[in-house]
DNA sequence: CTACTACAAATGTGATCACATTATTTAAAA
DNA sequence: TTTTAAATAATGTGATCACATTTGTAGTAG
């Protein structure tokens, strides 16, 4: 029995595919649940612990961990611990410019490329975002709704962009939690319609504008969140 | 006696200061040499030879080559293999779209943080890269070029934007290196200094269009070049 | 001379260990 | 009870090893 420090990390598990590395799918899960906002900010993350936790030798972990740091989605203290980040008002407002300035850009240069069977695929998505409000189930909808951003912008073969916003979305992840948790149906289902149908007409500005406002949503929404100021920095 | 593979790496070294981790020097030292285009596209990076190369053992290597990796600096191959990746017209294009929206926005946003002491540094940067251009020196050039933009960004302190713009450099890496080593000394200076002059007054503008113009000269530059083709994929 | 097969070398991944550094607990003193 | 100091536990880093997979090279058959 090992008397370490009982690292019960409370984690959402994912089964691991038979293709893939095992530093693959301790980086593709522990990725998950930060983005779904799984992990809260502040608690420190050791490799020892994660790799008990995960049944797996510390070498995977460690790889997983420093890709994440590298990526923005921890932060590596230069006392030799690894944290979820704490959110500051400034850095939320950089987050929420970039998103904005990449996605809008990302969807643009997309645009071209887009099929009918693309727009099939949005549109499946989107209902699935659809069921998974309608149960609740808020990581999946998390999950989902980033799907369906990621599936439009990788429809142009040449984009460099999508690994750059993912990193946005890392560094934003508890709070999209937030933000997808206390979201009225309406308006995301609303917005991705009118993304949709602006590919359909291959109207590029109302593309940008539909994905603006995507984003806009859920930041307002976001803001709106009674006790959010306990999130950020400086409170316990 | 190793008999392995000679593997004879022209790699331009750095001295590994005290307080830096093995794994950090690696890291940096083959970020330089990619970034001012010392290891050439297509060559494959094995952790056994760079180690060699380096005098440290494998591990320090694979954790320097992950992070690369993740940075888009180098393609890990589904086979095991990773390469300074080829570049393509079309990927081409989208890094320069990509740091003319990320730059401009990056120094809009730090215009507000700019201090006296901060211009001063950056016009002492503008004269080192002066005498670099003056005796030829295009490593030098290059990676001044850089530290010129990185810390007229870095000014704002709640930036987050930074590491992306350096993970577009590193993709561009190798053909920086041929855009610089064919520019005219009087571009680069004069878009510099239009940006200093622009701090100065506070010219948001202004700002933006020294900054964009900056990169695009480089890009026109680029273009100029003879036999840039070869350095394109498909071309032996 | 070319194409296919088998053997050998090399590679990335994961595991385990040693060590210096840091965090945490325990004990003592005020 | 609070503060300080020593001792103990835990951590990240680097090194080495084993193993499955892949690459590269001879060697053979056609």
């Amino acid at each position: 029995m090992k008397t370490h420090k009982s690292a019960n990390f409370d984690l959402l598990m994912l089964e691991k595919t038979a293709e893939q590395k095992t530093n693959q799918w301790v980086y593709h899960l522990l990725r998950t649940n930060l983005l779904c906002g799984k992990i809260a900010p502040g608690i420190p993350l050791t490799i020892r612990g994660l790799a008990e936790a995960l049944n797996v030798s510390p070498m995977p972990v460690r790889e997983a961990l420093h890709r994440l740091t590298c990526e923005g989605a921890v932060e590596a203290k230069n006392n030799r611990r690894v944290i979820v980040p704490l959110m500051t008002a400034e850095k939320f407002n950089e987050l929420c410019e970039m998103r904005i300035l990449l996605e809008a850009h990302a969807a643009e240069n997309a645009l071209p490329y887009i099929r009918e069977a693309d727009i099939t695929n949005l549109e499946s998505i989107d209902s699935s975002i659809d069921e998974a409000v309608q149960r609740g189930d808020v990581e999946a909808t998390s999950l989902l709704n980033q799907e369906f951003h990621r599936s439009l912008y990788s429809a142009n073969p040449f984009q460099i962009v999508v690994p750059l916003i993912e990193s946005v979305w890392l560094q934003l992840g508890p709070f999209s939690r937030i933000a997808i948790s206390k979201l009225e149906k309406i308006y995301i289902v609303d917005r991705h319609m009118e993304a949709i149908d602006a590919l359909k007409r291959h109207n590029s500005f109302g593309l940008r504008c539909a994905i603006e406002a995507d984003i806009r949503d859920g930041i307002a929404s976001i803001k709106t969140v009674e006790g959010i100021h306990n999130y950020f920095k400086g409170v316990a």
